[in-house]
DNA sequence: TGCCAGGCCGGGT
DNA sequence: ACCCGGCATGGC
């Protein structure tokens, strides 16, 4: 797997992922990008900041119809805005609000109670561990799944927990590389394997199978 | 104009 | 254990 990574690393170049300021926003941006382009959620995100509601306090003591409103571009905007409210109420009631704190938690422990929120799936979660919190968790999403099957890394049938293994048990657990990896993977994606994109005719980068 | 985007959930087989 | 429809907006 680190053959892939050094391919993608030489074409494209270091990407210093996530595009976020602060860590809570990268937890906003793992909510609203679900299913969603990211330039739908940069515009939702820019409301927020307007509104200085990028700080767990201060959404929790919003409206839902007002968050609403402010998220509305990113779409799902009804499902997304309760999901947030789901985040937000398990950070002030276990972390009084701080996400300092809760970054102390150990990253096993973290997925779990995060995956028993209501709208938190396995990618949403692992994208707020590495991102936001620096636990060495792989993020496993559609253009990951897409690029190794074309690239003949996997036959398509496996599930995230083995698509993830497959990364975490070869790869040194570095949250760096991590990091880097699954943007690489996605700003390969983005140009070259799109889902109606039938192969990887025109991909920059090509993998010796085996 | 229709198709798609960095998912997740609930209900049905 | 899968498979499907629903959820919504903006860009090409």
């Amino acid at each position: 797997m680190l053959y892939l990574f050094y391919r993608l690393l030489s074409h494209f170049g270091p990407q210093f992922w996530w595009p976020a300021k602060t860590p809570f926003e990268v937890m906003v941006g793992a909510i609203l990008t679900q299913n969603t382009a990211w330039s739908n959620v940069e515009k939702a995100v820019k409301h927020l900041e307007e509104a200085e509601a990028l700080d767990p306090k201060v959404i929790s003591s919003l409206d839902v119809f007002q968050l609403e409103r402010l998220i509305r571009p990113s779409g799902f905007f009804r499902v997304k805005a309760a999901r947030l409210k789901a985040l937000v109420v398990y950070i002030m009631k276990e972390f009084k609000g701080d996400v300092e704190t809760m970054g102390l938690k150990p990253g096993w422990e973290l997925r779990r109670d995060l995956l028993s929120l209501h709208g938190v799936g396995e990618e949403t979660a692992d994208s707020i561990l590495l991102y936001a919190l620096g636990k060495p968790f792989f993020v496993v999403d559609a253009y990951t799944k897409r690029i190794l099957k074309r690239c003949g890394l996997i036959r398509g049938s496996e599930s995230y927990g083995d698509i993830q293994r497959l990364f975490m048990d070869t790869l040194p657990g570095d949250v760096e590389l991590f990091k880097e990896y699954h943007a690489l993977l996605v700003e390969l994606g983005k140009g070259y394997c799109r889902a109606r994109d039938p192969q990887c005719g025109t991909c920059p980068v090509k993998v010796e199978v085996e």
